[in-house]
DNA sequence: AAGATACATGCATAATTCCGTATATATTGT
DNA sequence: ACAATATATACGGAATTATGCATGTATCTT
């Protein structure tokens, strides 16, 4: 009840005509933020932050259907926040949008360094891509 | 087919109880997230987080009927991002969480001095409230 | 070539959010 | 007490978003 008006800058308004209103646009960083404010694509923006991953690897992590992931995947895509690039049958996602990573920073805090969501069992059962079971560095299946 | 783990490595994780998957909470932020997902509702915060305005202020720098901004102002006031105080006639409102603070400061850049939104005209016909119209210091209209 | 795997897309419905209108409440002035 | 002003709430339909499901496509294996 504290937190009351301190500034006095209505005398220095002595031009109320054409004054330039710097008019500020809201539209884009809501629809930016929209993407973000939804539970199962923030957790997809935060693992592929780190590193670029497959699909079947956010759909262990995720444990949804694969549709769903993909229909996600799909309005971070067309957004431009996200590329991929397919290996083989599988398609690798990351993050581009620098703007988008620094937004995570601030909610997320900073990226990790290791995926901390798949545990060794639920790796082996829903994610069978060579970089969950083989040793495949980052290197090898980045761009 | 892919390598399949051998037995032994299997066997490093013989204890698949209690193994702290830090499972990362990603409702929270994502439900505040939606709150800052709405240009309306982002020009508020962004009026507010410098200073406090009366709803009858930001009616005007909305350009929307009073009822949908009070409709705003309560989404905003039941998640707790925003507090307010009556003096008089008039309802404050200001941002408490410094969460979001940070946030928005991400999203839009630092909080700038001066209100951008109220031209000279705009002021007089549309916000008659003691901090618009008259020369009202912060101690005036403080508790 | 046929089947399997990994992923994408289209569509329909459910769930939620948006927002306009009517109305209620509290404060101030006459 | 009455009127005017500032703000809040209730309610409902429109608009948007979320998501399940069926199916389509490309790649790999045999």
């Amino acid at each position: 009840m504290n937190q009351l008006p301190t500034a006095q800058m209505a005398s220095t308004v002595e031009s109320p005509v054409e004054t330039s209103v710097e008019t500020t646009d809201y539209d884009t960083p809501s629809s930016r933020l929209k993407l973000l404010a939804h539970p199962e694509r923030l957790r997809i923006l935060d693992a592929i932050r780190r590193d670029a991953e497959c699909v079947c690897h956010l759909e262990a992590l995720l444990d949804k259907p694969q549709p769903y992931v993909s229909q996600q995947l799909r309005l971070l895509r067309d957004a431009g926040l996200i590329e991929d690039s397919k290996q083989g049958q599988n398609v690798y996602y990351w993050l581009v949008d620098n703007e988008v990573r620094t937004w995570l920073e601030a909610v997320l805090g900073p990226a990790g360094g290791a995926l901390p969501a798949l545990t060794y069992h639920k790796r082996m059962i829903a994610c069978p891509c060579p970089k969950c079971n083989d040793e495949v560095t980052r290197s090898e299946v980045s761009v």
